[in-house]
DNA sequence: CGAATACTTGAGGCTTTTCAATAGGTGTGG
DNA sequence: CCACACCTATTGAAAAGCCTCAAGTATTCG
């Protein structure tokens, strides 16, 4: 096994390579002071994931939570009948391992869908330094307050509405969720194999094609591989039935 | 509208009305001492419900967390199409209004499908009591994470998956939510009608009602009106393909 | 007790799935 | 750098499961 690169990373090195991070949201607001500050910048660790490396299994004991620094993951569970489930996919700045914060067992097994670069929050300390700074704990909040939001979007891609529909929301909901971060609003890498993602939407792969190639001869997107342009984000936002920016932006 | 009864509840009260509820879980875990027991208990204040008057509305500004003491609600959504979407059952001792935290504004619209009692607590106030004593927020992490747990459970209900498998993986999941609170294991009330329960299945209510009757045929359950019993609870995980406590409460 | 609502059951149609074959990419080794 | 192999994605045709529509039954509430 691979020992992490960048044990610790000093204060500048956070403020520049994480400023669209949750983590950075956890603190930079917040009025942090030398102690906290190096405190919660020296519990971070960084990992990097090859494909097929698994962060965690269910079932394990949750000690950390992950922020993905770079490329992305999916998570998923499976049946007794051996079905599986895509429970969702985590992009950079995002967070992962709140299912856990219950049982102190992660609930889910997470894997990389591409090479990934993660931090590491030990969650015993990040207690220990939000204890004592009470916005900390507030946008911690906030963070797994999103994460229910996450879930809602995804429960409503899953909803009994027509294929056309699943796929165009979950394509607005993740350019949105890129933007957040200061992606380009319209251009989108598709991460993962059309099975996950048919998965996620609970579709069979083919019917997730066919919805593509609708959705491009529509001119609401140009697809070519795993790389995707949209068009016409209000054509888009026609067809899934959701306003633009509805949904976990209502301010 | 009718003014709340017992806009204080004393400390004996809270013992003794609460015992399952999740407010609860909140603070005797906890070190509490006279002050701060008195902050938080004075800060709760108990609302009836009649069926058909909301308790929020999406978009409203998010003030309180709600908790479930009696009766049963329902959380839902719509699209620009019309189509609704029921996210969410909520039965006596559960939390409601996680996902406003955020952005401090309802994400969805809070219902009874019954005459419900429910309590009421400043968001504000939890946070300035909470600030003081760690355990407290440690407490309230832990009922959000099972609240994603919840949601979790939700969207293996609506996974691609035949409908007797998620009409039976919903009964298990609500009979285990009930046990949690202290009732019967077997014994169930569907306070929702079935098209809300189909609805919130990813299902036409036609086919929740041929399911349960197909259920009952196969003598797993036994069903009348909206009174069901569990009959055999290792055959209805064998259809849903859900081990029998697997969820929610891995230890 | 009667009206309105909710639930069950049946038949037909339709969207999606399944099965199958082809095309397109990616990656590796010669 | 090209060729071959493997994996992934697309497309087509047939089948299946679920949905819609419709009628009938039961239940709740005034």
């Amino acid at each position: 096994m691979k020992k992490d690169v960048n044990n610790v990373l000093d204060l500048e090195a956070l403020r520049r390579g994480c400023r669209n991070c949750s983590v950075n949201e956890l603190c930079l607001p917040a009025p942090l002071h030398g102690d906290d500050l190096d405190r919660l910048v020296g519990m971070l660790t960084s990992g990097d994931y090859e494909r097929g490396r698994h962060v965690f299994n269910i079932g394990d004991r949750c000690r950390n939570l992950y922020v993905v620094q770079k490329g992305s993951l999916k998570s998923w569970v499976t049946t007794l009948h051996g079905h599986v489930q895509v429970l969702g996919f985590h992009l950079p700045g995002e967070i992962i391992g709140l299912d856990g914060l219950d049982s102190l067992r992660h609930q889910s097994t997470v894997e990389p869908l591409e090479h990934s670069v993660i931090c590491r929050l030990p969650y015993e300390d990040l207690e220990n330094v939000a204890a004592r700074i009470p916005s900390l704990h507030r946008q911690l909040l906030r963070v797994i307050s999103r994460e229910i939001i996450i879930e809602h979007e995804h429960i409503m891609m899953m909803s009994s509405r027509p294929a056309i529909e699943r796929v165009a929301l979950f394509l607005q909901v993740l350019a949105q969720r890129r933007t957040l971060r200061g992606h380009p609003p319209r251009l989108l890498e598709l991460s993962m194999s059309r099975a996950d993602l048919a998965n996620y939407l609970a579709l069979a792969s083919e019917t997730v094609s066919r919805m593509l190639t609708t959705l491009q001869t529509r001119n609401f997107i140009r697809l070519s591989h795993r790389k995707l342009e949209i068009l016409d984000p209000y054509g888009l936002a026609e067809v899934s039935g959701e306003e633009l920016g509805s949904m976990s932006l209502a301010d």
